[in-house]
DNA sequence: TCTTGATGTGTGTATATACCCGGATCTATC
DNA sequence: GATAGATCCGGGTATATACACACATCAAGA
C-alpha cells in the first residue's frame, strides 16, 4: 500500500519519466538533460567556479566536479584556473555553444508538449508544489 | 531562465530533497528510502523474481538485480533459485522483516509531515500530478 | 615573514540507474 | 529427441549523486 503513496518514490518514478523524455529530445545531439541544463547554467555565470555552480545548482561541489569533466572530455566547456590557483574555471567551449544553440529548440519542444498536456493551469500548480516541498 | 522552469529539473531537484528528508529518518536502520521501498515491494510480491519485481517498481532489470544484492548484503533479502533455474527469487529475510517493522513509523512520520506542510488537498494534489506526468 | 585557519578541488567509496551483451535455461516445434 | 527462439540473469560500461578525507592555496594575524 504504502509504496503507491510515498511521496520519494512518486517523485523518483515521475523524475526518471520525465528525465527520459528529454533525453531523448536532446539525444541527437549526444547530451542528456542534466548536461544541457548544466551547460546553461555556466553560460550564465561564466566564468564560474565549481563551488559557484553548485551553490547555483544546489548540488554537491564533487558532482559538480565529475559533471563537469564529463563535459570538458565532450569539448562542450573549458576547465581552466581563475587568479586564485584553488579555482577551477568553467567557460564555454565553442562546441557547447553549438550545443545550446541546437538543444534550445529540442528543450522547447519537450517543455511545450508537457504543458500541453498538463495544460497551464496544471503545469503552474506542479511547478508551485515542487517549490513547497 | 529555462533552467528554472525545466519541469525536469525542478523535478530532481525536489526529488533529491524529499529523498533526503526520508533518508534521514531511516538513517538509523541503516537503510535509504530506496532500499526501504524495495524491500516493502518484495515483501509484497515474494518470493518474487527480479524480472518481475523490477517491472513492479518500473526500474530496469539491472539495476533491481544490484539493488538487490546491496540488501542480501546487508542480510535484509534473501537471493535464491525458483524451480526455473534462470529466475533469481528474492525472499525477505528476518533482519529484512525487522526493519520493515522498525522503518513504518520512521516512514510515517515523514509521510506526515510532508503532508502537513502541503496540506492534504495538496499532498493530493501534487500526486495526482504526477501520475499524468 | 610564519603560522593558522579558511577555502577550493580532487579522489576514494558507495549507491542508483540504464543500456548492451553474453551465457544459461526453458519452450515450442519439427 | 534435437534445434531454434524466447527468457532470465550477471557483468561491463557510463553517468549521476553524496559524503568524507587529503592536498593545495589563500588570507589574516602575530
Amino acid at each position: 500500500m504504502s509504496n503507491d503513496t510515498c511521496h520519494c518514490i512518486l517523485l523518483r518514478k515521475a523524475t526518471r519519466k520525465v528525465s527520459s523524455y528529454y533525453d531523448e529530445a536532446l539525444a541527437p545531439l549526444g547530451v542528456n538533460i542534466g548536461q544541457f541544463s548544466l551547460l546553461r547554467n555556466i553560460r550564465r555565470m561564466e566564468p564560474v567556479s565549481l563551488t559557484d555552480l553548485a551553490h547555483k545548482v544546489e548540488l554537491d561541489r564533487s558532482t559538480v566536479g565529475r559533471n563537469a569533466k564529463v563535459l570538458e572530455r565532450m569539448e562542450l566547456v573549458a576547465i581552466g584556473h581563475g587568479e586564485d590557483q584553488r579555482e577551477a574555471v568553467l567557460t564555454i567551449a565553442p562546441k557547447g555553444r553549438e550545443i545550446l544553440e541546437k538543444g534550445a529548440p529540442l528543450w522547447d519542444g519537450v517543455q511545450d508538449d508537457i504543458e500541453a498536456r498538463l495544460g497551464h493551469e496544471k503545469a503552474r500548480q506542479l511547478q508551485d508544489l515542487l517549490a513547497e516541498l
